[in-house]
This record gives structure tokens, sequence and C-alpha cells, in this order.
RNA sequence: GCCGGGGUGGCGAAAUGGUAGACGCAGGGGACUUAAAAUCCUCUGGGGCUAACGCCCCGUGUGGGUUCGAAUCCCACCCCCGGCACCA
């Protein structure tokens, strides 16, 4: 009987014959991609791409750890972003590489006893292991890791690009210095003052560092923002950082002396109200305005001041200290002779590094003058003040110039642009412009980096390393521990410091320093594409096809160091010809954070999320599409163990549906419903993940399965092949196999089979029209889409609950909102 | 202190002037099972009224305002998270 072979071959409910097995599937398509170079380009494809998308996201640094959730939340994103330009027919480049140099790597080289030269290679080949089963689309043949000769050859290129430009120079500046370990510390490595490591106290030390002079481009970094696509909490934060600064310099002779101090003000109308000077304690005049009976004092604030740390040093919770110097200098406005102090409040590295003190209406200079006993005066007066009215603190607000001699009675605005011309015109001061951003120090008294390219000579100077000769390569030296030299462990290898100039060929050392680990990834970006070049940094034709980059992603950590050193290499290296654009990353949005269970991760709570045993369980596809539906990307999410479940249970109906597909039905057209919602859920997809918005589309994803399979209904193939291509930026595997089980060759990605929806099929042929009495919902009712108001107000009357509250007063208006609403205001 | 972002059910979250809580987790009830797991169906903001169908009130951090209508706009304040922090 035909029942009964149907029967034997039908399977049982409790074993299906086809259950979906990640791991099986995922294994396959990966394999899959690697055998076809799916992902892959050639030099040729490089160079003939038709429309080709850079999609970039940050490279990781290689821990010993492994891959955090956090990075494969960021790459998932970015992934989704790049499968889904690539499935809209884009010729999309999406490369991953590695950021092994620096002190990161170093000190847990150090920490574990290894050699980081060994160290690194098996942590890259872990995380490689897991970027791939991770399903990224990552072009394996083009690739970085920032500590290969190959790559640093190029880093060094470009610090003497810079250097050739003009751009590098070396200058004293303070660093922080441990006197028990006798060594330099990063900032991150002073806590609380003390070494993380002894736990002596910091002090600062003044030593040669090399510079890159990124404050050249203040102006252009700051100005270019307006132009950039980027998300807005970047923007600001660059913005904040580079702190330009509108005010004056202005000039305050030195009483008995031919010296005069230049002071840097935003508030040029208060001048009137300086009543005494301030100097960084590190000004170079200080030594020659300091006078006999006030030299020692000098001196051992001074001293005091440097031994604190860097950062201690800018504490704004401390109280204001400071020594008087003994001399005086005239205030140009009042003729009076004022003190001259120094105190550490005042820096030397922003303006003049010295100002003048109006403590009636800077906070500040207020706190410094009641604590020395210094005079205040008004000389801005509030709405409801006059020149006499006391002061109580600093008055910061707007008024009117008081006890300003011609130019009482002006607003603050206006005495700013008087006074400024008025000292314009007698030399005694000019508008000038200052930004908080100060030059970038590249320098690290550190092992593991790219060393400086430069070859110090007594007779030639700092000579950079020919070209040709590079990469100067870091030699592996077993010792690598800082010293108490202060200088890098590379000073200690004679062996490979000791060279000849390349100018005059006399006996030379080189630059032991190495460069700071934001360089590498400064420039990392340019590289990608043309790593089959061994002759350049980056091919001139590929770069002009491929850069600037179209998305780049990542976290906001690095809003504003890596981004802004990366614009500027971009910048400059336009400016020296060799590329053609000088904005590196056209569009860029930063991910939010992932929590887990309402706790910020980290190793000593313990609640980190081990991605690999997750992966094993439930599949890379399952992971990605629970990550993206977390919360909105660009905010972050709560990872929670249990919810994965949701996402796991979707694939698995997603997966059973389409495995009991009916073949007989393949040619029957969608349920209409279905079909409404396929194409309302088409349309909400491809406008949302553009946007990076994939918690919301994943939901739709979701509603749109609920809807074919309501009621537990048999779907059609028509219903469910669009859903493999809209699933398949999140979940490329099982989109994949599902994508050839429904018959197609090659894979979905190259298929160009992103369904476009009909907007005739958006709206429902009859709507839910809410009808409310004064703002509330009285009830709902049931018209044809576009009813008019009439229609609308008849079948609102037949409603009963929305009749009786119609019959209790007079109505006096109506609202309607087509297809949505209808307010009937009543009295 | 300054600059961002945020505060909505038991939980993650939707909705950016028009039916608050889509989607998902967790939980309750039911089906299947000898049983459990898995799966499927169904309910689920709080309170009240009703035999029931239903209906009413409250509800988006707090207080005010604008509007026919506010989670959404405006004013004031509180709290949480992130960044910067003596920048003259």
């Amino acid at each position: 009987m035909a029942d009964e072979s149907q029967a034997k071959d039908a399977p049982s409910p409790s074993t299906p014959p086809d259950p979906y097995r990640p791991s099986v599937v995922e294994r396959k398509w990966q394999a899959t991609w690697e055998e076809q170079g799916t992902n892959r380009f050639t030099e040729d494809e490089f160079r003939s791409a038709p429309d080709p998308f850079y999609n970039l996201m940050m490279f990781p640094y290689p821990s010993a750890e492994g891959l955090h959730v956090g990075n494969i939340y960021a790459f998932t994103g970015a992934d989704v972003h790049g499968r889904y330009q690539r499935l809209r027919g884009r010729d999309v480049f999406e490369p991953i590489g590695f950021d092994a140099f620096g002190i990161h790597s170093e000190n847990f080289a150090l920490k574990v006893g290894r050699h980081p030269m060994d160290l690194i290679p098996s942590n890259v080949a872990n995380f490689t292991r897991q970027l791939r089963r991770i399903g990224g689309m990552f072009d394996w043949d083009h690739t970085v890791d920032t500590t290969t000769p190959e790559y640093y050859r190029w880093t060094q290129w470009l610090f003497l690009q810079l250097f050739r430009a003009g751009l590098a120079e070396q200058k004293e500046a303070p660093v922080n210095w441990c006197p028990s370990c006798m060594t330099v510390l990063a900032n991150e490595q002073v806590v609380a003052g003390l070494c993380e490591r002894c736990d002596t106290p910091v002090e600062q030390r003044r030593i040669l560092q090399w510079f890159f002079r990124i404050s050249d481009y203040a102006d252009r970094l700051l100005d270019n923002l307006e132009e950039l696509d980027w998300s807005d909490v970047t923007r600001k934060a660059q913005r904040n950082w580079i702190g330009r600064s509108e005010g004056a310099t202005l000039t305050f002779p030195v009483k008995d002396s031919s010296e005069s101090i230049q002071v840097f003000t935003t508030r040029p109308d208060t001048l009137f109200g300086a009543t005494y000077m301030v100097l960084a304690p590190e000004h170079p005049l200080v030594d020659r305005i300091a006078t006999e009976e006030r030299r020692e004092a000098v001196e051992s604030y001074r001293a005091e001041a440097q031994s604190r740390d860097v950062v201690a040093r800018q504490k704004t919770d401390k109280s204001k200290t400071g020594v008087f110097t003994g001399g005086h200098c005239r205030n140009p406005a009042t003729g009076e002779d004022i003190p001259i102090w120094i105190a550490d409040y005042v820096l030397m590295d922003y303006g003049t590094g010295a100002i003048m003190a109006v403590p009636g209406h800077d906070e500040r200079d207020f706190e410094f003058a009641t604590a020395f006993d210094l005079p205040i005066r008004r000389v801005v007066a509030g709405p409801d003040d006059d020149g006499d009215t006391p002061l109580q603190e600093a008055y910061v607000g707007p008024g009117r110039l008081v006890n300003s001699g011609p130019f009482d009675g002006l607003e603050v605005e206006e005495g700013i642009r008087k006074i400024t011309e008025w000292l314009e015109e007698n030399g005694g001061g000019e508008v000038t412009t200052t930004y908080r951003l100060h030059d970038w120090c590249i320098s690290r008294q550190r092992y593991w980096g790219p060393p400086i390219p430069i070859i110090h000579c007594d007779t030639c100077g700092s000579v950079p390393v020919p070209e040709e000769d590079l990469p100067v390569v870091l030699p592996r030296v077993e010792d690598f521990r800082p010293d108490d030299s202060g200088t890098s462990p590379l000073a200690r290898v004679e062996s490979w410091y000791r060279t000849t100039c390349p100018e005059c060929g006399g006996e030379a050392r080189r630059e032991t320093d190495v460069s700071d680990t934001f360089l590498d990834s400064a420039w990392y970006f340019l590289r990608y594409p043309s790593t089959d070049t061994d002759s350049a940094p980056f091919d001139p034709e590929i770069t002009r096809r491929w850069l600037p980059v179209d998305t780049y992603i990542g976290g906001n950590e690095h809003a504003v160091l890596h981004l802004l050193y990366s614009r500027f290499v971009t910048m400059a290296l336009k400016d020296m010809g060799h590329i053609d654009f000088e904005e590196p990353f056209t569009r860029f949005r930063a991910h939010g954070l992932i929590i887990r269970e309402g706790a910020k991760m980290s190793k000593s709570k313990g609640n980190v999320v081990v991605p690999d045993p997750i992966i094993e369980e439930y599949g890379a596809d399952t992971f990605r599409l629970y990550l993206m539906f977390l919360g909105p990307f660009e905010e972050g999410g709560d990872y929670r163990d249990a919810g994965i479940q949701g996402p796991f249970g979707f694939l698995k109906r997603l997966w059973e549906t389409v495995t009991s597909l009916d073949p007989r039905s393949d040619d029957a057209p969608p349920d209409p419903q279905v079909e409404r919602q396929l194409h309302r859920t088409i349309e909400q997809v491809t406008r949302q993940l553009p946007e990076l918005q994939y918690n919301t589309a994943v939901a739709a994803l979701m509603e749109y399965l609920n809807a074919v399979r309501a009621g537990g209904r048999q779907a059609v193939r028509a219903e469910v092949e669009p859903l493999a291509v809209l699933v398949a930026p999140f979940c490329p595997h099982i989109a994949e196999e599902i994508w050839e089980r429904l018959g197609h060759e090659g894979s979905i990605f190259d298929a160009d089979a992103w369904p476009e929806h009909d907007p005739a099929l958006l709206k429902d042929d009859t709507i839910t029209l809410a009808v409310q009495v004064n703002g509330k919902v009285r009830g709902t009712v049931e018209l044809p889409a576009g009813a008019t108001e009439e229609a609308a107000m008849e079948a609102a009357r037949a409603e009963p609950n929305v009749a009786r509250y119609l019959e209790s007063g007079t109505l006096r208006r109506v609202i309607h909102v087509p297809d949505r609403l209808l307010n009937l205001v009543i009295n």
C-alpha cells in the first residue's frame, strides 16, 4: 500500500531525519569559502573591481586570552555590514590584521617569561583560528601583522617621510620616571602617583623624545570634521581634544629688566583686574626673574613640582600651591606693578606657560589669591552689581566692564575686542589661537616596537636611514627588560646600535628608541589592499581605486588618538603627494559596549563570556545573531546567558521550515497576507541594515518567520526563499546551506539575490483605525485603507463604546489622521 | 566641574508627536511523552469592576508646561553609564 511505504519513509516525530547541526553546516561552508576563494581578492581583481567597497574594522591586539566577546561583537557588526553590501552587488574587501606591538605585549611577555617574538605568533595563530570560526568575510590573503619586518619596514618608511617633510623633530619632554625601577613608565603604569610594580612614588624626568608636529594640522583636523560622516560622539570628542581656543597673547614688561612675559588669555577684557602673574614652574624666565632672597624658595618649589608624576601634576582637586619669585611686572592697562609667582596650576605646555591672574573673574585665580592673600578686583559687573559689589567667588558671567578706565560700561564681548585692539596699537598684544592638542610624542624607551630609523652622527647630526636599508630590524634580545639607563633595552645591544653614518661614513649610533604603537595603526588601512606589493607601502593604482575606506567600525575608546593620528598621517601623505585624499575614513561608526547580566565584564569579576564553548554548542550563526539582537549596535547591550535561546530557536525553526518544504508546492504562490508581510520585512531590513539598526531588523525577520509558520501552516518556497537572503548578513553559513538546498549553485553572496520590495504590497487593504475620545483610545474600527473622515466617523459612531462617550457630551472637534486614528474632542 | 549617552514590564528592549511595551528571554497554563528534555499551542505591565463578552483607572526617573493627543517637544530637577578634566 502506498500509505505504508510513505509511512516507512516518513520520519518519526521524535527523531527528525535532518536536524539543524550548526557545526556541520559551518565547517562545510568555511571550507567551501576557503577552497573557492569566496572572500579573497587577487591582485588583478584589486585592479579591476568595478564597484569597490572597503569595509574596515579596527584590528585587534592579539592577546594570549584569545578573542573577547567585545571583539566578536564589533567584528560581527562590521561583517554584517560588509556582507549586506556584498549581497547588494558591491565588491567588498574586508580585511583583518593584528596590532601586536606595544607595551601590553611586552609586559605580558615579561610576566610569563616568554619572548614576544615567540608569544605573538602563537597568539596570532589562535586569533586566526577564532576569527575563521565566527564566519567573518575576511580576505585571509591580505592580512597585516604590525610586528613583521615586512610591515614595519613601511612604518619606518612613513617615519622617514614625515621626517623629511619637517614634521618629525626631537625635543625634551617630561616622562614618568620610577626612581626604584629606574625606568620610564607609561601613564597607565602609574597608579595613584605610584609605580604599579614597586609602589615607589613616580617623578618626572625630562628626556629627548621624537615628536610629530600634528599641531600644525590642528585647524584642518578640526575644520574637516564638519564634513565627515562620523558618529556625532566621535566628532565631538575630537573637537574637544583639539580644543581650539581664540584669545590674545599679551605682553607684560618685567620691572627692572629688559625681559617681558607673554601670556595667553581668552579674557583680555579683564586686563584691569590682573593683580598678579603666574608662571609655570618650568618656565624659562623663572631663573632670571627670581630675586636672590626668593631663589631658595623658588628652587625648592620647582624641585617639588618635578617630583610628582605627570598625571598627578594635573589633578584638579588638590589645593593650590605656589611661591612668590620676588619679581614684578607692569600691568600695561593700570600701570601698576604686580607680583610674579610660580605655581603648578599653570601648565608649561599650554599657551605660553604663563598667565595674567584675574582672581575676580577666574575660579582658579580666585582660589589662589584667597590662599595667598593677593588682591582681588572686580572688573566685570553682573546685572545687579556695580564696581563696588564685593566678590564672594569669581564672577564668570556676562556683564559690563567696571574699574577699567576708558573701557567702563562696555559689554564683555565688546570689551574683549576693544581692549585687544588698543593693545595691538600699542604693541602690547595680538589676537592668537591656541590648541589643547599637543604634538604627538612617538618615541618609546622600550623594546617591543619598530626601531626609529635614525642614525646619530657626531658630525652630521640626526641622519635618516636610507630607504633602501629599511627595515631596521628589531634584533631578538633575550633580556628585553627596561633598565636603569632611561633608554630602550636596545641601548644595551652595542653590536646592533653601532653603525656608520650614511652621510659621512664615520662612526655613528642608531636611535635606540622604538616608535609608538599608534604609529603602526595610523596607516594599516593603506597597507591591506597592497600586501601583494613589496616594493612600496601601498600601490598607487590600487589605493586610488579602494581608498578612502568606505565604512570604518570600531570602539569609541579610539575616538581621539587612533582616529586623529590616522587622519593626520593621511593629510601629511597627501601633502607629500603620495595619495590624493586627505580623510582616510569616509564613514565611521562607533559600536557600543557589551555588558554581562547588568555588570561590566572583567577578568577580576570572573564574568567574562568565553566565546569558544558557546560557538561549539550553538554555532557561530546563532552567536552572531544573538549579539546583533541584544540591543542597538551603536549602544551595546546586556549579554544574558539565557537570551541566546531566542536566536537559536529562530534558526532551528528556519531550518525546519526549509527542510520540510513540499517540493510539489514549489510553484505555488505565496499566501497574500504572508506576502504582504514579506514585503514589509524586505523594506524594513533593507532600510535598517545600512544604518546598523540590526536589533530591530532581526526582530522583523523573526516576526516574518512567525507569520510564515503561524498556526502550524505549511510554508511554500516563495515565502522562505527571500528569507535566506535577508538572514545571510547575520548568519552566513545557514544561509548558504539553505540556498543550496533550495537548488542554487554557487555562493548566495555572489547570487545577486537581494529581494526588492513592491511598494504596492506594503499596505494592507483594510486597516485598523484607533478611535479616541479626548485623546484616550475607546475603540478600534476596521476600515478599507484610505477611508475618508466621513467613513471613519460613521464607523466610529457605530462602535457602542465610542457612541456611549459621544452621547455624554457635545462633539467639538474631529482630528483624523488617515489610516492611523480618529480623535473626537467632546466637552 | 565640563562634554556626551541614557533612565520604559520580572529582564534585554520596541515605538522620536498619533492604539506604549513589537521582537526575544524568563515565568504560568495546556498538548505530545511511561517520564524528562526538546518541540508545538496559549497567557503574561499594575489595580479594579463583571457570571461572561467586555469595561474603567493608573502607568515610560521626578515636578511643571505646550498640544485635540507627549516615552517622544520645552523648562527645572534627581539618578546611572562613558569620556575629558587646573587648557587660562
